[in-house]
DNA sequence: TTTAAATGTGCGTTTTAATGCACTTTTATA
DNA sequence: TATAAAAGTGCATTAAAACGCACATTTAAA
């Protein structure tokens, strides 16, 4: 999973959930002005700020060995 | 998955591989200081960071619902 | 045990993530 | 379509990530 399909993974759950950016900031800790920037594509997030969206959405981040050859 | 657990996850992988830090650091673009920053359990890495260090590793980073009461 | 390789750390610099505020644009709904 | 909620953006500041260099510490091999 590339960089930018684990933001649009929370980007997608969020709405999902239907929770605005807004209270997702909130509920996070993580502030509206970096989640915004995150969602539209820009920046670099820290671990710390993904583990923090992640948490109140249900998301997990794993590491795992890649796969050989899948799908490709 | 915590936040340390995943940079733990590199660090396995480096050393099951006989990977060097510095090697590692040289393969995948990331600096020597940062890297020995991070697997020394300091720091909070980027998401771009961690890409870097998990393509080389043949790691994939991945964001999942998660399960409820798994092993709990 | 010696000694070299590998890893960890202090210091300082540069880049950039995280943030708030105010404003614009888009979206959805009454 | 008015208009309110939600999302996106420019600007500026602060905190911290990324980095190199030099040196200390630890680990492993001769």
């Amino acid at each position: 999973m590339h960089q930018n399909d684990l933001i649009i993974k929370i980007k997608e759950r969020r709405e999902m959930l239907k929770v605005t950016q807004e209270l997702l900031a909130e509920l996070s800790g993580v502030g509206l002005r970096t989640l915004k920037q995150l969602e539209s594509g820009k920046g670099n997030p820290t671990l710390l700020t993904m583990q923090k969206l992640a948490d109140v959405l249900g998301l997990e981040m794993s590491l795992q060995v890649k796969k050989l050859n899948e799908t490709k």
